[in-house]
DNA sequence: CGGCTGGGCCAC
DNA sequence: AAACGTGGCCCAGCCG
């Protein structure tokens, strides 16, 4: 009975499919690359030196030369003062020689070409000009030019506005070695009343990185109204490089730059800015805010086209980046005595492995995959399980083979702790005394966050309890539960997955009994059908080949064929949802998430087509239904038929793949960021912070006061982030150790 | 020496 | 032939 009713449901689900198709098709838009894909941008010369850098370079040189022989010949003497006139006659000097020798430069072009309308401000009278034209603007483009890329320990060295009614771009410089310019606290004292104000909208591109350094230096700028940046990764999430110049290159055309844009590092290489002169230095940054103002313009008119998109960046990635702002700023504290101590204890215990390890393998590299797969499959003979390589997996299964292997394995967990962990964290330490790793909202294809310097998206429990809560202060992380599944539930509409979410039972349990048809009392926790279960679906979401899943579940590739087969056919609407979808990105060269972030897949169509039509042909030639598991050993099948078959298949599965799981993984990445928001605003108001997130898990710094109430309050600040079909849960823990972690519940039992 | 790549491995 | 999605960091080894 339950069977028929099934196939009736799957009937009519897949009858609403393909209405839905239909109509997608109908008015599908038109793709990326029928609009306006027009190839990548070259990011060339990226290991070169820079054309400033390269004319530079000799003459530093030349110049370290001559103070050393100033100072030998006593020219002049070792004292501060007498070093700093050498020096800086020497900058004078240095600038005349290259003005003189880039007169066929590029850089020579740029300043002969600097447009009119590109002006300085070096003056008071000209500050004071400038500060009236502003009052006249609603939106203004800001950038800022600094001695570095650390916004912790880097300065500004000038600024750039552009003014779109006056219709001129301003150079402010604040910081040059030479050139007549005015103080930089004189010029941020007049510009803060304009940069602090909500209602003076500001575009930007890259926003975090400025709005760090001008909080370095006072002041906390207000208003970012569009970030072209991180519109770029929603309007693109393909493209291959986000420099403002490359996008220029790449899209000016579109907006009125039809030359190439050099980028900062093609220009200047490592150079600092404050060495460049000021005619250079304003060509080049007054361009920033003038391409970045009409990027602006440009993109406004594309994410109007895309409904979705301005809403989902106006909405959601906008209002997140104050909030990542705020996270980066409030950093992480570091026990230094507690990595100190476990670093001397992993250090001791890895010399003794690595006794151990030369008694067995000799005096070689442990680290180095080359210099041990000679030892192990040259000279000792072990048997090449997995063409000599030497991870985890394949040591492991060559344990029994040899004594030193279960050394190897345990030195290379330690090291791996060691040196990524208990001694790079400490490192990374800020004059403030914290660690600020920073948060990229638009780094991932998926709309995920990404982490990095240092990664605090990684670190395994043990290093997580190098960070410590301030004293009075606590760490909460609040994790969303299942949160994968149970967008599969909502966005494939399958009323099975969804009901025990609906009823409150256990999701994984649930499943078990219905796929293995066993009793639910044989697939309660920690039970293997439980267990199996929870893999699977992950493989159904991910799309593992049968191959994978076999191994990982250990049973035959036909009992995990099997086995995929029976989930299909217990929840047949997830299995319409994943044909759909491949269906749908075979049409449309992109899927998206439940908030309309796209992920495209240029070039899919040609290729799935292809795909489609030899795997059709293949099963004509077979007469069946569905493609055997392995068509390459298969010798009914012609050569030349295989190869081209293979010539398509990884490409067009991998994006099918790919297209599944970023509806999933992306829609998940959509509630967190909502789920931020409603933290950020929430915790600000508290006095509290909101200082990370882990993919489905936000992170907090709360005072130790807390309340389970508080709590409370938190969690329905991720819940209400999303309304599906399903309730969303959240787990709650709460530490003084990250890593140490005490569920809520316990947490206030014991403090009451 | 700095930059890059591939192998390996940490997280969700 | 390839084998599961999204990331970032460390190390060895190579190159200019």
């Amino acid at each position: 009975m339950t069977g028929l009713k099934i196939q009736q449901n799957e009937d009519v689900h897949q009858r609403v499919l393909d209405a839905q198709m239909k109509k997608a098709l109908a008015q599908r838009e038109p793709t990326w690359d029928e609009v306006w894909f027009t190839g990548w941008a070259k990011p060339s010369g990226k290991n070169q030196p820079g054309i400033f850098q390269s004319k530079l370079s000799g003459l530093d040189k030349e110049r370290l030369h001559k103070v050393k022989l100033a100072i030998e010949s006593g020219e002049i003497s070792r004292d501060v003062e007498s070093l700093k006139k050498f020096t800086k006659a020497h900058a004078l000097r240095l600038y005349k020689v290259l003005q003189d020798t880039r007169k066929h430069s590029i850089l020579q072009k740029m300043v002969d070409e600097t447009p009119d309308n590109y002006r300085f401000i070096q003056t008071e009278v000209q500050l004071e000009q400038l500060v009236q034209d502003l009052a006249d603007e609603t939106v203004i483009a800001v950038d800022t030019e600094t001695t570095g890329l650390d916004v912790y320990n880097d300065m500004i060295v000038g600024i750039s506005l552009t003014l779109p009614k006056a219709d001129y771009h301003v150079y402010i410089p604040v910081a040059h070695k030479v050139g007549k310019q005015l103080n930089r606290q004189v010029v941020l004292n007049a510009l803060t009343p304009m940069l602090s104000n909500p209602t003076v909208g500001k575009v930007l591109h890259n926003a975090k990185y400025d709005i760090h350094m001008l909080i370095r230096h006072g002041v906390r700028m207000r208003g970012l109204v569009h970030d072209t940046r991180v519109a770029m990764a929603l309007l693109n999430e393909n493209e291959p490089s986000y420099a403002l110049k490359n996008l220029a290159t790449k899209y000016g055309s579109k907006f009125g730059f039809e030359d190439t844009s050099h980028t900062f590092d093609e220009l200047f290489g490592k150079t600092c800015f404050d060495e460049v002169p000021l005619d250079v230095a304003l060509v080049y940054a007054a361009k920033d805010t003038h391409l970045t103002w009409k990027l602006y313009e440009w993109q406004q008119q594309h994410l109007q086209r895309l409904g979705k998109l301005e809403r989902l960046y106006r909405e959601l990635e906008n209002p997140l980046i104050e909030v990542c702002v705020d996270m980066e700023q409030c950093g992480f504290l570091i026990d230094k005595n507690y990595a100190q101590q476990y670093g001397e204890e992993l250090r001791s215990e890895i010399r003794q492995l690595e006794q151990s390890l030369t008694d067995h393998f000799g005096d070689i590299n442990y680290n180095s995959t080359i210099q041990l797969a000679r030892k192990l499959y040259d000279e000792l003979k072990l048997p090449e399980v997995n063409a000599r390589s030497t991870d985890v997996k394949t040591l492991k299964a060559l344990k029994d083979k040899h004594p030193g292997i279960e050394y190897l394995l345990k030195y290379r967990e330690l090291t791996k702790l060691l040196s990524t962990y208990v001694e790079a964290l400490p490192e990374r330490i800020k004059p403030d005394g914290r660690i600020h790793g920073s948060f990229n909202q638009v780094a991932t294809v998926t709309g995920r966050f990404s982490s990095n310097e240092p990664n605090l998206q990684n670190l395994p429990i043990k290093a997580r309890k190098l960070i410590i809560a301030p004293p009075g202060k606590l760490l909460i992380g609040s994790d969303f539960s299942q949160i994968e599944p149970r967008l599969l539930a909502h966005i494939s509409g399958d009323k099975h997955l969804q009901e025990p979410y609906l009823n409150g039972q256990d999701l994984y349990s649930t499943l078990a009994s219905k796929v293995f048809k066993k009793p639910i009392e044989e697939c309660g926790d920690g039970s293997k059908y439980r267990k199996m279960m929870k893999v699977g679906l992950l493989a159904v979401m991910y799309g593992t080949s049968m191959h994978t899943l076999s191994t990982q579940l250990e049973i035959t590739v036909d009992e995990a064929h099997q086995f995929i087969g029976d989930f299909f056919r217990t929840y047949p609407q997830v299995h319409s949802f994943i044909k759909y979808t491949h269906e749908f990105v075979k049409e449309n060269e992109y899927v998206e998430t439940l908030y309309g972030r796209k992920r495209r897949f240029p070039g899919h169509r040609q290729k799935a087509k292809v795909y489609d039509s030899l795997a059709k042909q293949i099963c004509e030639i077979l007469g069946v239904d569905e493609l055997p598991l392995n068509v390459w050993r298969n010798n009914d099948i012609p050569r030349d038929l295989k190869r081209r078959f293979y010539d398509v298949k990884g490409d067009v599965e991998s994006a099918r793949r790919q297209s599944v799981n970023a509806i999933i993984q992306g829609t998940a990445a959509d509630v967190m960021k909502r789920a931020m928001l409603n933290l950020h605003k929430y915790c600000t108001a508290r006095g509290w912070t909101l200082c990370g997130t882990v993919h489905d898990e936000a992170l907090m710094i709360v005072d130790d006061t807390v309340t389970e109430c508080d709590v409370k309050e938190i969690e329905a600040c991720m819940i209400t982030a999303a309304s599906l079909t399903v309730p969303l849960k959240v787990d709650t823990e709460i530490m003084q150790r990250w890593g140490e972690g005490v569920k809520k519940g316990e947490w206030f039992a014991s403090a009451a």
